[in-house]
DNA sequence: CTGAAAGCGCTTACAG
DNA sequence: CTGAAAGCGCTTACAG
């Protein structure tokens, strides 16, 4: 492969000469430019681009880690959603991205802290859903620019982060069910212990405070994000007999169509009996039958603000701050109903005997 | 940030010892290992990669461009499967993925050179569907290594490739709706200028061939990948009136799904008087009702042998040859059965009065 | 506008 | 086993 020197001796100049030609930032002479671009192209001379970043010492790359051992990585729609934001941020800015495999939790960091202190990328894009409180500390400490994509696990003062409001947008969809003319609303939620399940359960009690309804224990179930896990909270559901209620809330689609496939082998149909609503509005919402209602999370744009986060504060030479939170968007489709006014009757009465007999 | 200089220092050796220490493939005394890493991990040392990529003239990184303006190319299994078998050929090999966005057709081509000609990689895994003949061989020209995945538009000697058999997935595919007594079988295929599209048509006569079939012209179509093509499609279909198919095979899912729906707003029962094979297995194909039976291509390990074959034939300092077929899986579920004995019938006296006449 | 030199942070053949 | 030096292919402050 030419190098600099290559072109310099065809062109008859100093390699530093032919160096400002490619940089672009220095003032040439147009007949020098001339023989130069002709020499370069003559000996298909490309800059080395590993060269020029040790040099300037930045190498235009943010990095990512990704834990490619976990197969349910790769079926939702969250990765590819992020690597499009990322890939949108980068590119508008001329930037590359690095992705890295991981094959286990503490590997992720591992991997995370070697791009970093490797400087084999100039920042790195970090899903704080995989990051324990102390993590976050050490990675300041390495100096490389990171921005969170989620939000900290707690408070850490100069940490940036992007992030969806789950907690208001879980509260809008059961306020939409509620409007629906729905009281009795279950929310199914996911891995308890993490972060993005406790905050939908917040919006969700916000929801139901704020209409004056009452939460039962027993409308509250977690399906683990697995379509089973939706499936199961039906037939726990249905147990509550004439307290079971007529609408659900699914932390993922993936549980939603779980509950939808419960409902359907009870029989049950919706959205004339029951309302269904997901959460993520994955590719198969829109395709299944009937279409499944679902709270469009923005995982693009959120990867895309933190991508942009991170380079700004790379180009101007300091570290990433402040953060991002972006409203999600209710896709409204097949499986959400008004409550029949006959069901609304039935509940209205099962409402009024709740309040006296409310013992488990 | 520390480097080699410091920690040497701080040891009290030379960088060049240092440097021994890290690279791992030099003997040192354990005494002078003891202390250089005791320097080393007091000042928080670590290589720099881009210096050891310069000095090494080697990367460990693999570049992969990607059509990032293109929505659907992130609503579609493709990527993520593929990028789920890059990471684990990567991650086995000690390598990572370098990834760019492109915003055009030619941008793409362009940034495919750009990686190989700035070495910022030290090779290219080149989506071959998105390549014409020429591209190909000024890509040989650049003399880095790359592998496509797909295999090439024409006949390119020395050029590695990893693919699907996609004409005898086809083919079988449509063979097991044969045994199912299906004798009127659609193909719902595609852009009709891709490729693939072209290989599973002439799977599908393959099939027809076999059993004896006569194809008839009205039983292809093509839906462009679209979920309303294949909409559309039963839409001609049944306007072929005893002569439309009992059986339809569809080249992704998604039109797969848009038949469905073809068939159930004309209240035709699948699988009871209708069977419908996807392409693809893609993760809504589990979950809609009737579960989808599909066709799984195997993204991921074509994307692990494209990305395998290419690092071990950078780390033998040659170019990649060969190539690599994989045989797809038919995943059956619940949209496909057996004819029932009264259509059967029907249909062989359909299919007696086609050969006596057989003008368009 | 252009040249000559130093430097980015490593690796590695060559001595000893 | 370890040091000293040259080199990887660029960029850029310094002169002129």
């Amino acid at each position: 492969m030419p190098t600099i020197r290559d072109v310099a001796a065809k062109a008859g100049v100093h390699p530093s000469t032919v160096s400002r030609v490619f940089s672009g930032r220095a003032s040439i002479s147009p007949e020098t430019r001339r023989r130069v671009l002709e020499a370069a192209q003559a000996l298909n001379f490309q800059p080395n681009a590993i060269a020029r970043s040790l040099s300037e010492q930045r190498t235009r790359t943010i990095g990512i880690v990704v834990p490619h051992v976990f197969n349910g990585f790769f079926e939702d729609s969250f990765f590819p959603q992020v690597m499009q934001g990322l890939l949108r941020a980068t590119y508008a800015a001329g930037y590359r991205i690095l992705v890295s495999g991981s094959s286990s939790h503490q590997d992720e960091i591992d991997q995370v802290r070697e791009i970093l202190g490797s400087r084999q990328a100039d920042g790195i894009v970090v899903m704080s859903s995989r990051l324990d409180v102390d993590t976050v500390g050490t990675l300041q400490s390495k100096g490389t620019p990171f921005v969170l994509l989620g939000h900290p696990p707690a408070d850490h003062p100069g940490v940036a982060w992007a992030d969806a409001d789950n907690r208001q947008a879980t509260r809008e969809a059961v306020s939409y069910l509620i409007g629906l003319g729905h009281r009795r609303i279950a929310y199914v939620g996911g891995d308890p212990d993490v972060l993005v399940t406790k905050e939908r359960l917040q919006g969700y009690r916000d929801a139901l405070e704020a209409a004056g309804i009452r939460p039962r224990s027993g409308w509250i179930d977690y399906g683990y994000f697995a379509e089973d896990g939706g499936y199961q909270a039906v037939a726990r559901m249905m147990a509550l007999g004439d307290q079971a209620p007529t609408a659900y809330y699914a932390a993922n689609d993936l549980m939603a169509l779980g509950i939808l496939r419960g409902l359907r082998e009870r029989g049950i149909p919706v959205p004339q009996a029951v309302s269904v609503v997901g959460t993520n509005d994955s590719p198969e919402a829109g395709h299944v039958h009937p279409a499944l209602t679902s709270l469009h999370v923005p995982y693009a744009a959120m990867a895309e603000a933190a991508a942009s986060m991170l380079i700004q504060a790379i180009e101007e030479g300091r570290s990433p701050t402040g953060f991002t939170l972006l409203p999600c968007r209710l896709v409204v489709r097949e499986t959400t109903g008004r409550i029949p006014a006959e069901a609304q009757a039935r509940q209205r009465a099962a409402s009024s005997s709740q309040t006296t007999a409310n013992h488990p």
